[in-house]
DNA sequence: GCAAGCCTGACC
DNA sequence: GGTCAGGCTTGC
């Protein structure tokens, strides 16, 4: 699942092989994917050089220069496409004759027309958008911090009187952005905060653990290009590294690495939260999975809580 | 049936 | 304004 450090990996290897070049021609395989329309989309990416790349939480943006400054203001101006891989999204550079994989929904080709870009996506929750520069910053504005660059105290204060769980708000973009459900998971365990625990009710202690839990997991994920659960590969094809040192998620049922404990499972904000029961006490005043009291369409959450 | 990012809308 | 459920999507 490309989070943060996945959107790393594939923003660095696109710096190194797609720089300074020029889109040739895009072909748009399947509208779904692009936001807006996408005779549009082809219309302003096409024959632009790509002259920057950088990423905001799990959001992608690439820089294209003015097409040609004798045409009209429109190409004069540069623009940005944004790209977000969404769950099973892929961004890889290709010879142009490689055969088509399936799902391959957008096509840029390169200068000189040997390479392109592909954006593969077997969910289609991924979506491509061309946009400018202010645009941009509405897009970005949207997002909190980038999850590296917090600093402690902006953290603290975003969890200042926050209720509901610290899982959900981990995974709020709007708070801090780039963690997704894996590293949500491990830094929680490695923070030995129960993923029910209210943001608001932490003690400043913990509320420090966790800032430094996100940016050691983070970091780490980074140096070892990411997590490939199922489907995740960089821009050369090759998958993440971090599997091997997840210790909480998808590890339902096996020993805790720390004390030996299964590791339990539990919804919240309806997606699963993978902990130890034994390292990651559920606190008294832990978020309820419905707050707010029972209403009709509740649902028992699944698995049993701490 | 479950996985999960992200958007929308409902609820308090 | 904060918070969370629902829905999208398809392979396992």
């Amino acid at each position: 699942m490309p989070e943060l450090p996945e959107v790393e990996t594939v923003l660095r290897g696109l710096r190194a092989r797609v720089l300074a070049r020029r889109v040739a021609a895009v072909e748009v395989r399947n509208p779904l994917v692009i936001h807006g329309g996408s005779g549009e989309f082809a219309a302003g990416v096409t024959g632009r050089r790509i002259e920057a790349l950088e990423r905001k939480g799990k959001a992608l943006a690439i820089e294209l220069g003015p097409r040609n400054h004798e045409a009209g203001p429109e190409d004069a101006a540069g623009c940005f496409l944004v790209v977000r891989l969404g769950m099973t999204g892929q961004l890889v550079v290709v010879p142009s004759d490689a055969a088509l994989q399936p799902h391959t929904h957008v096509r840029l080709v390169l200068e000189d027309g040997r390479e392109e870009i592909r954006f593969r996506d077997t969910r289609r929750f991924g979506r491509l958008r061309c946009c400018t520069r202010d645009e941009l910053e509405g897009i970005l504005g949207r997002l909190g911090p980038d999850a590296p660059q917090i600093s402690e105290e902006q953290f603290l204060d975003a969890a200042r009187g926050r209720r509901g769980s610290i899982k959900g708000w981990l995974l709020n973009q709007q708070i801090l952005s780039g963690l997704g459900n894996i590293y949500a998971d491990e830094a929680l365990f490695e923070a030995r905060i129960h993923p029910l625990t209210q943001p608001g009710r932490l003690s400043a202690e913990a509320a420090r653990r966790l800032h430094r839990a996100v940016k050691k997991i983070l970091k780490r994920a980074v140096e070892l290009q990411g997590t490939s659960f199922r489907d995740y590969i960089d821009i050369e094809g090759r998958p993440g590294n971090f599997l091997p040192r997840l210790r909480v998620y998808q590890r339902t049922g096996e020993p805790c690495r720390r004390c030996g404990r299964p590791i339990r499972r539990v919804v919240v904000c309806g997606r699963s939260s993978h902990f130890c029961p034994e390292c990651q006490r559920r606190p008294r005043h832990a978020a309820s999975p419905s707050p707010g009291g029972w209403r009709k369409r509740d649902r028992i959450p699944q698995g049993p809580l701490a």
